[in-house]
DNA sequence: CGCTACCGTCACAGCACTGTCACGGAACGC
DNA sequence: GCGTTCCGTGACAGTGCTGTGACGGTAGCG
């Protein structure tokens, strides 16, 4: 299967002869396109596999493309999934709410195949859309998010449940300073509520984790900031 | 100057009355906007502060949209500024042209207000919820505000909290003077009552956690005034 | 049921950082 | 020149932030 490594579409629209216009161009410039036709499907199998990009119809049958956007900026794992809303012309009004609800962009029916195409590719070259399943690595460490597996020189470490879950986060985006609030946010959730000190707790729990003896520590404090997974240089060359 | 710590939104355009009805609404919405008609003055601009936000005209006197854009893609410290294109609508094949150039979105004139802004929101919230990621840089210092770092001539600097926004305050706004009530404003914050002297202190440690020996002073003093990040040049040439 | 692994919270100590002051020197006006 | 205003500098006490160990609670499992 060559097109596992393709960026990944997904189509939410229930008019079949467009999806199939789509799917054809699409998979013309080098997409993964799947499609359905509804809303709660979409939501289970964004879940099960999230897509490099969404490509979401307005109207839809059981849940509106504004719910469905709307569920899915409130989730971590797909709070930064690009969105393109797919609306009538007539419908723009709503196109622009639908903007502030969490969508990234949106194009108005008819469209031609060349403009949609180009907001795809600045969505997904400003995303960065590279696949999400490879394998994480920083420095000397490396996290497997598919055998759940980290493994620092060589040698595995045995991390807990949130652990795993804080140093994932820390590599997918690393060398960035993240508040308290924010870990908390992207790590625990958005609607949980504990104290920011707990992240503290869970960063020393991590350190101790992932430190062997004579390692560099990777995680840096960035006092009245937050934390970063980065090597603390003091000096360079 | 309230509006220090605002969003900052550069219009380069050169018809008038749309850059005063832009600037109107805007500004309206809580951003800081500053416009020029001229290609290669914008991209000196952005060199000196880079904005949150870039509001491209197509069609420019000296130096075409598409070719600042370019360049501005082609530059690391600028390749992540969100940039909006205005163009007419009959040049639309031209826009998608210019998504493929490096343009994160594109709008065609005639537009809405609430549509322009809605799009400018969503780039904004896009580009980290924080609106400030670019690299910051002036002389031979930069200042990154993502991973919280600080380089001189290759070498890490150690600053302080307050060192560091302070630093980041002047950096955003280089070659101006600041009076001690703005640069407490901006850095402290407009409600906290702190002494004026402060700031002087607090300049020293910055000056001397910056300056190498055989460093030039990149603080100017201006007496009476304020402070400035500037080259102490003894007089005007 | 008891055991284990893990989680969230707290208290406390150490230390980096902060705001303020006093002093002396520099810059300026006359 | 002198007086005044302004700024650089070192010191200092108070504050705030972080690292750390400990503790009670809970979920899973045999």
């Amino acid at each position: 299967m060559s097109d596992l490594n393709k960026p990944y579409i997904l189509i939410v629209e229930d008019e079949a002869p467009l999806v199939t216009l789509l799917r054809y161009n699409l998979e013309k410039q080098g997409f993964r396109v799947e499609d359905t036709g509804d809303g709660g499907e979409a939501l289970t199998r964004i879940t099960e596999a999230p897509p490099d990009l969404l490509l979401l119809d307005w109207m839809l049958p059981t849940m509106s493309g504004i719910e469905l956007c709307r569920q899915l900026r409130r989730r971590p794992a797909t709070r930064a999934l690009p969105i393109i809303m797919l609306t009538a012309r007539a419908e723009e009004q709503d196109a622009v709410r639908g903007l502030d609800t969490g969508a990234d962009d949106y194009i108005t029916k008819p469209f031609s195949t060349e403009a949609l195409i180009a907001r795809i590719r600045a969505l997904l070259r400003r995303s960065g859309s590279v696949p999400q399943k490879l394998k994480l690595n920083f420095h000397d460490i490396s996290l497997d998010p598919a055998s759940h597996r980290v493994i620092r020189n060589g040698r595995a470490l045995h991390l807990g449940p949130t652990e795993f879950r804080l140093l994932e986060f820390f590599l997918r985006h690393p060398k960035r300073v993240f508040s308290r609030e924010d870990v908390l946010n992207a790590v625990w959730g958005r609607d949980i509520h504990v104290e920011p000190r707990t992240v503290d707790v869970h960063i020393r729990r991590l350190r101790k984790a992932i430190n062997g003896p004579g390692e560099v520590d990777i995680v840096r404090t960035v006092r009245a900031a937050g934390y970063a997974l980065d090597l603390d240089l003091g000096e360079v060359a």
